[in-house]
RNA sequence: GGUGCCAUAGCUCAGUCGGUAGAGCAAAGGACUGAAAAUCCUUGUGUCCCCGGUUCGAUUCCUGGUGGCACCA
């Protein structure tokens, strides 16, 4: 059976260097699980695999897509398999690597099919939203899914108006769509989760940072602030240097920022990591990690060939 | 050198008419199914600068010290 090694991990923990590296070893392609390196031209701030890298192996969804293009975990989902169907035929190990957890959910263990919300509710739920505020949208979710109103977290904006959305778009309780699939994949699952002691973690974020104003973070954020209002832009190095154009702080201040909310999105990652049995960690802060030797252990297959 | 003001959470500061204290930010923990680098929730014990005095009791009042700031020389 064909497997799929998931390679995860906190930002800045250095994903990227080892699955390459592995990748080498098993002489097969690396799919990106990030939902930022996927856009085009973001490849400083979200600290894309250099074209270095990709020469040396294939990589997947790494600056494909038009930032002004809507995108979703879903639909990574449905990306990924079909790719997966055609690389399996050439690669018994495809690798998945990257930090965004519910884009690695997504392949691994399956979202429910919702209907697509179109742009013209969206619109009109957002503008009920900025009106009126929460409460009137609550109150339409109570009486179309009570089941769902009594679970979601009711200050949560996105929540309760994506629950509402997917109500009104398919003409019964969202709920009811939500059957938690866990769907069976055609192909074997290994999950490294790569991990670093936590000081040496924010030191690494801290110290990247710094190198990416070297690589011309200041000048790739320029270029996007035109188009600061799209969903893609609202990510870590970009959000913190447009309120520096904006005029609210000073470089040093927003790079500051910068620093301090990566810190805060690796925090996040490893949270939703942990609970994730699955998983067998590395702490690459031990002297000898060992990562090759575990990696031929957790998957024999690769090593044979 | 003199005078005045200040010293409380990692930071900025509030407060206790004397009964050992609380905000914002930071930080930590958590949630998460079609925007997810998004969005949201929870969590505040700290020699209240140090020595002494008054008091049943001092972080609070008083003497002295130390440090900082301002003004005057």
């Amino acid at each position: 059976m064909n497997s799929l090694l998931v390679l995860l991990g906190p930002t800045g923990v250095g994903k990227t260097e080892w699955s390459v590296r592995i990748a080498r070893n098993l002489q097969c392609p690396v799919i990106s699980a990030d939902s930022r390196q996927i856009y085009t031209g973001m490849g400083i701030a979200t600290a894309a695999p250099t074209a270095e890298q990709q020469k040396q192996v294939p990589h997947y969804f790494v600056g494909t897509l038009s930032p002004e293009t809507y995108y979703s975990a879903s639909e990574y989902e449905a990306d990924v398999l079909a790719l997966l169907s055609r690389l399996h035929r050439q690669h018994s190990v495809v690798i998945l690597s990257g930090g965004s957890m519910m884009y690695i959910d997504a392949v691994c263990k399956g979202m429910d099919e919702l209907p697509t919300v179109d742009e013209e509710l969206r619109r009109e739920l957002q503008e009920l939203y900025h009106r009126e505020g929460l409460d009137p949208i609550r109150r339409q979710l109570k009486i179309l899914d009570p089941l769902f109103y009594d679970q979601v977290d009711l200050k949560n904006p996105k929540r309760v108006i994506h629950a509402l959305e997917v109500c009104l778009m398919a003409g019964k309780p969202y709920s009811l769509l939500r059957t938690n699939p866990g769907r069976e994949r055609p192909f074997r699952m290994v999950k490294i989760g790569f991990t670093r002691d936590r000081e040496e973690l924010y030191d690494r974020i801290n110290r990247r940072v710094d190198a990416m104003v070297e690589e011309g973070l200041v000048g790739e954020a320029r270029g996007f602030y035109p188009l600061r209002h799209l969903n893609a832009l609202n990510t870590v190095g970009y959000k913190e240097l447009f309120e520096h154009f904006d005029g609210k702080c000073t470089l040093e201040h927003a790079l500051d920022k910068i620093r301090q909310h990566s810190r805060n999105y690796a925090r996040k990652q490893l949270t939703w990591f942990k609970r994730d049995k699955e998983i067998h960690w590395i702490n690459l802060s031990e002297q000898e990690p060992h990562v090759m030797e575990r990696v031929a252990r957790l998957l024999p297959q690769g090593f044979d060939e």
